[in-house]
DNA sequence: ATGCTAACCAAGCAAGCGCTAGTGTTAATT
DNA sequence: AATTAACACTAGCGCTTGCTTGGTTAGCAT
């Protein structure tokens, strides 16, 4: 490999990758099935990827990287108040969840499946999307427009966001925007401060 | 078997493949796993179910049962006014995922391991919960107590109470009644109602 | 004593798993 | 024309998986 990296054939590789990963889940999803996928032997992966366990670390690292590209777009493009803000946050997160898709499902959902190497290496990026919801929801409490604990109000939040994969229909009638506007309006007390 | 069913022996085995479940998921559990943990040999484990999905199919069965009988319990118990109702339901939600433990968390986490045959068996189940639940939030948007579309924020109530699963830590300050008060607080907006 | 039954064990099978070794093949570089 | 590097294939190894088979044991009612 040139850098380790950024071959193009290589992000297709992890992108067929994440889609079976979140259809059939990582322990499900064998070597064979991916080979299949990508129009391959299940021995050339071994071409591109040490092992198993290095096309779930790449996915997921490619997952949290567009949703921390993507949240600090969204609150860059924002007006300053700490409503615009948690609304640009909360549409972000359903954004690379419901359409960008797969890749940062992965990144929830198949987290415990990672080796400690791993975990460690891709840490670092987790913190920092943290610390950006942090931020917002901080922001939200203390301009009066949510109540409660701010370390809990951050995982009712995230949990209330990460779950909708589990139900969300895609050809339903609901986008993610107007999901992100529900679920703000459920949790915010004075609409006036937004 | 005598009723394919009931054996107390039986009630164990579930509980402790439901802990399994919980801790390593169900894929990456082996029946060795399990029939080591059950203190016999992994043929043995054949004698008491048809095969490992008929295990999850019982785990499942048990977590419904309990969420169920729990949360009847608890609205029975609730004083009649929506807040009261809303909280109760919460709380009863939280105990069955953090302290009953086990198999309510397989239910949630593990569904989609069902086969069909499985999935028909319980489904009616997982509907007289769900219509608890509908019962419970249409009141509380009735009587002014939460914002938003119905359904939109059952799912996000229950998004938030399931997510918890991944963060709660036992050995922590906070109990699973004190979490609730917590959601209850963010999502009311008229404390005086409750 | 005898028969019945629930509970268990020892041994192992067939299938599927992740992964490796060795060998082309193709296209660009020297 | 020779070399190289990227990419793919064939074949299969060693291991684990869920599950089966055929038999043993202990308790209990007749």
């Amino acid at each position: 490999m040139t850098l380790v990296n950024a071959s193009s054939r290589r992000k297709e590789l992890i992108r067929i990758a994440a889609r079976l990963f979140v259809v059939e889940g990582f322990d499900r999803t064998t070597v064979r099935m991916m080979a299949q996928e990508m129009g391959i032997k299940s021995g050339s992966l071994f071409h591109h990827f040490r092992d198993k366990q290095e096309i779930l670390c790449a996915v997921i690292e490619e997952g949290m990287h567009n949703a921390l590209a993507l949240a600090r777009l969204a609150l860059d493009e924002a007006s300053a108040t700490p409503g615009a803000r948690l609304d640009a946050m909360v549409r972000a997160h359903l954004e690379t969840l419901l359409t960008d898709r797969n890749a940062h499902v992965v990144a929830l959902y198949e987290w415990r499946r990672l080796d400690n190497e791993s975990r460690s290496h891709l840490v670092h990026l987790r913190d920092a999307y943290e610390a950006l919801w942090k931020q917002v929801i901080d922001e939200a409490l203390d301009a009066g427009l949510i109540r409660g604990d701010p370390l809990s109000v951050r995982r009712f939040v995230l949990g209330a966001l990460n779950w909708t994969v589990r139900w969300y229909d895609p050809e339903g009638p609901r986008s993610p925007e107007s999901l992100a506007r529900e679920l703000v309006t459920m949790i915010t007390h004075n609409p006036s401060a937004s």
